[in-house]
RNA sequence: CGCGGGAUGGAGCAGUUGGCAGCUCGUCGGGCUCAUAACCCGAAGGUCGUAAGUUCGAGUCUUACUCCCGCAA
C-alpha cells in the first residue's frame, strides 16, 4: 500500500509517524511552503516536513493545488493508492481527490458533524463542551463533510486546555488513522454519510483573545482562556500594560471571602477589578458573576510565571482594574 | 538583515548623572503562638548572560555574540 501524507502540524507529525512504523510505504509527504515566521522572520519547517527529512522521505510543497497540473503529475507519478490529510490546511479539489485508487481519508479531531473547520478543539474548549472525539472520514469537495469510517469520543476535563487535548487527540487520531488503513488495506472498511445537521469551528480571530469583562462571567472567561492556551492567550490592560492570563480557576465570592476576609472591593467590585492581591494566596480578579483566580500569568515582556512570583516582583494593589 | 523589550543571590523585581550591589519571597539557625497567608531575632547565598573596549573606577557607557519575551506574520 502506497500512502502520500499531507500535513502540516504537531498533531499531523504524530499519525505519519504511526504510520511510518507500522511499516506502511510512505511515497511522499506534502506540507505547505515554508514561510517566513516567528521572531527575525526566519523560514521554520512545519513539524511534518521535519520528520519527513528525518526519515529520508519524499517532500513535496506546492505552492497551491487547484489548477496546479505540475504538482498533479507528480503525484499521479508516485501513484499512491491511499491518501491521508491530517490538518493540512486546503480544500483538496475534486480532480485531485481522484487520483488515489482508495481515495482521500481524513483525521478530524472533534465528532462530526460537529465542528467542522479549521479550529474544532479550540472550540470545543471554548465552548465549554464536556465531550469531543476525533473522526476519520473520506475527504469530499466540501469542509469536512464527507463519509464517516470511525470515530472515538473522549471526554474534556473542566480544566483542560486546548494544548492537552490537542496531545490526546493527537495520539488517538494517529491510532484511528493506522486502524483505519489496515481496514482499506484489507478491503474490510466501511463509511457512512454524516448526519444533515453540522455545525462549524472557523479560525479563531485575534480579537478573541482580550477578556471583556463586563460581557463574560467567569466560566466564560476560564473557558476562554483554557481555549486558547497555548494557541495565543488571552490578554487585559492593567495600568496600561498588557498581562496574559494563561491559567485561572472560578470560585465564588463566599468562597474567596472565606479565605482572605471581606473588602470594600469585595462588596462592590465591577467587573475586572482585583479584589485581593497577595503572593503568598493569589491574585483574584471580579467577573460578571463569580471570581476569577490566575494561577499562571504573564507581563509584558516577561515569560509565564505562576502568580506567586510574579507578585512578588509586580507589586499589584487591591482595587486596580483590568480593562 | 521586519519592529521592539529583556538577561542582577534559589524565585520575582529595583538599581537614580559611572563611585561600598538592594527589595520582596524562599532557604538555614533561634524565639513566640492552640493556630496562621502571622510575628520577632540572626545567618548563608551574586566574578550583575558571554567576550572585548572606554575609564582611576563599569550592573550602569561602546561594540560583537548567546539565550528569552512581546508585536507582526
Amino acid at each position: 500500500m502506497r500512502i502520500l501524507f499531507m500535513g502540516t502540524p504537531d498533531i499531523a507529525r504524530e499519525s505519519l509517524d504511526k504510520l511510518y512504523n507500522a511499516g506502511y510505504e510512505i511515497c511522499g509527504v506534502v506540507t505547505p511552503p515554508d514561510r517566513p515566521s516567528g521572531r527575525g522572520m526566519k523560514l521554520i519547517p512545519c513539524p511534518v516536513k521535519e520528520y519527513a527529512l528525518e526519515k529520508g522521505l519524499k517532500v513535496f510543497q506546492p505552492e497551491k493545488i487547484t489548477n496546479n497540473t505540475e504538482f498533479k503529475d507528480e503525484i499521479k507519478m508516485l501513484n499512491p493508492d491511499l491518501v491521508c490529510v491530517v490538518s493540512y490546511g486546503v480544500i483538496l479539489p475534486k480532480s485531485f481527490l481522484k487520483i488515489p485508487k482508495y481515495g482521500c481519508i481524513n483525521v478530524h479531531p472533534s465528532m462530526l458533524p460537529k465542528y467542522r473547520g479549521a479550529a474544532p478543539i479550540q472550540w470545543a474548549i471554548l465552548n465549554g463542551d464536556e465531550t469531543t472525539g476525533v473522526t476519520i472520514m473520506y475527504l469530499d469537495e466540501g469542509m469536512d463533510s464527507g463519509d464517516i469510517i470511525v470515530q472515538e469520543e473522549v471526554t474534556i476535563d473542566p480544566d483542560e486546555t486546548t494544548g492537552e487535548l490537542w496531545n490526546r487527540l493527537s495520539s488517538i487520531g494517529a491510532k484511528l488513522l493506522k486502524e483505519s488503513v489496515d481496514k482499506i488495506n484489507n478491503g474490510t472498511v466501511k463509511s457512512v454519510p454524516q448526519p444533515e445537521e453540522y455545525t462549524l469551528a472557523p479560525m479563531l480571530s485575534k480579537e478573541m483573545a482580550k477578556i471583556e469583562w463586563n460581557e463574560k462571567n467567569a466560566q466564560e472567561i476560564k473557558n476562554l482562556v483554557r481555549g486558547l492556551n497555548p494557541i495565543m492567550g488571552t490578554y487585559s490592560f492593567l495600568n496600561g500594560k498588557k498581562i496574559k492570563f494563561w491559567r485561572v480557576q472560578t470560585l465564588s465570592k463566599d468562597e474567596l471571602k472565606d479565605k482572605v476576609g471581606i473588602n470594600e472591593y469585595l462588596k462592590e467590585g465591577k467587573p475586572g477589578t482585583v479584589l485581593f492581591a497577595h503572593e503568598k494566596i493569589g491574585l483574584f480578579v471580579a467577573a460578571k458573576d463569580e471570581v476569577i483566580s490566575v494561577l499562571e500569568i504573564q507581563g509584558e515582556n516577561a515569560k509565564r510565571m505562576n502568580i506567586s512570583d510574579f507578585l512578588r516582583g509586580n507589586k499589584i494593589q487591591n482595587g486596580e482594574i483590568f480593562e
